[in-house]
DNA sequence: GACGCGTGGGG
DNA sequence: TCCCCAAGCGT
């Protein structure tokens, strides 16, 4: 009598052979002159961290038009690139790409293991897998977070996250081919992304629903068990709207902290305290130019515009410029500040 | 391991 | 409306 395959031994060519078939079209996978270009791989990688399909095929399309390759994105300026990828969130992932860049463009090219990727600034556990076995053909593990929901259920692993990531991660070693390491990632995120979905998963379309323990005990979606999240405390602050003569006054947020980086409205503080101080950078009077709601990761914004009706423009303190408010797209505001700007010219 | 860090879409 | 979540990283 012989033994029946093991789930380890039939899911990576289930899963390889349902891509092929399969394969979600999308602009980062095509080559690129007949190649597979690193670069292009590496930056829809970072483009992608927390991050849909659909957000990023814009920027993506627009970044590798304007920078088609590492270098010409070496020698870009920090704040065109900051600007170039407003609207996108996760502004820190701006700055460690140009760095990256850098690094790469100096060094000559992207290194090949997973070792030496996972170096870069902005490339941590997943991206530096991602682009070994995408771009490199490297054998590695590669764990996101549709991976993680996959894997757990196949595996009916119990453990909440993110304790279980352990465990999750020694699954997908043993389910990880020797071969196509890259388009088993792929696989495994597409399928995650539109079959072994976090609510109502399709497991009549699924390649591997017969070596799904989750299945088998009837109720995948259970699958993986996640921690209560905090809930989202709310804030208060107000930005300052300063026009004269067809401008409005910007500032440039600190590198570091919220929104760092970027182009932004003046405020009264609300990023780095519990509520905004409500204090305005000049004297004299303001009017109310109406209210933005606006939820970040960790708490729900309520912002108060205010447009200055005074005159002492020349008590303006600390760096900023005057931008030409019809083309305040160019300036490259974050979508709070872009809201603000909508409620306050309409 | 926990926390800070954006934004938009879907159920 | 609300809640969940998305190809995570750095500290």
């Amino acid at each position: 009598m012989t033994a029946s395959p093991t789930p380890r031994e039939t899911i990576p060519g289930k899963l390889l052979e349902w891509y092929d078939g399969h394969a979600r079209k999308l602009p980062w996978r095509v080559p690129h002159g007949g190649a597979v270009d690193p670069y292009r791989i590496w930056l829809s990688e970072v483009m992608l961290q927390q991050t849909t399909t659909a957000a990023v095929a814009p920027y993506f399309a627009a970044f590798t038009e304007r920078w088609p390759t590492v270098e010409a994105l070496a020698a870009a300026p920090e704040e065109e690139v900051m600007a170039a990828w407003a609207g996108l969130g996760y502004y820190s992932r701006a700055r460690n790409l140009v760095a990256c860049a850098r690094e790469v463009a100096a060094y000559g090219g992207f290194p090949d293991t997973e070792e030496e990727l996972r170096k870069l600034p902005g490339l941590g556990a997943y991206t530096a897998a991602a682009v070994a076995a995408i771009a490199f053909g490297r054998r590695a593990v590669v764990v996101d977070a549709n991976v993680e929901r996959v894997v757990a259920r196949l595996f009916a692993i119990e453990e909440p996250l993110p304790a279980a990531r352990k465990a999750i991660r020694a699954a997908a070693e043993r389910i990880t081919p020797e071969r196509r390491a890259g388009d088993f990632a792929q696989a495994m995120m597409d399928l995650g992304s539109g079959i072994c979905t976090p609510r109502g998963p399709k497991c009549l379309l699924c390649p591997v629903s017969a070596d799904c323990r989750a299945r088998a005990q009837g109720d995948p979606a259970r699958l993986p068990v996640k921690a209560p999240k905090k809930a989202r405390p709310q804030r208060i602050g107000t930005a300052f709207w300063i026009e004269r003569e067809g401008q409005v006054w910007l500032v440039t947020r600190p590198g570091k902290g919220m929104l760092g980086g970027m182009r932004a409205l003046p405020d009264d503080g609300w990023s780095v305290r519990a509520d905004g101080s409500g204090d305005a950078p000049l004297p004299g009077s303001w009017r109310s130019g109406g209210v933005v709601r606006h939820g970040f990761t960790h708490f729900d914004l309520e912002l108060g515009v205010v447009t200055y009706a005074g005159s002492a423009w020349t008590e303006l303190e600390g760096e900023g410029e005057w931008w030409p408010v019809d083309n305040l797209e160019g300036a490259g505001l974050p979508t709070l500040f872009a809201k603000a700007a909508r409620v306050v010219r309409a």
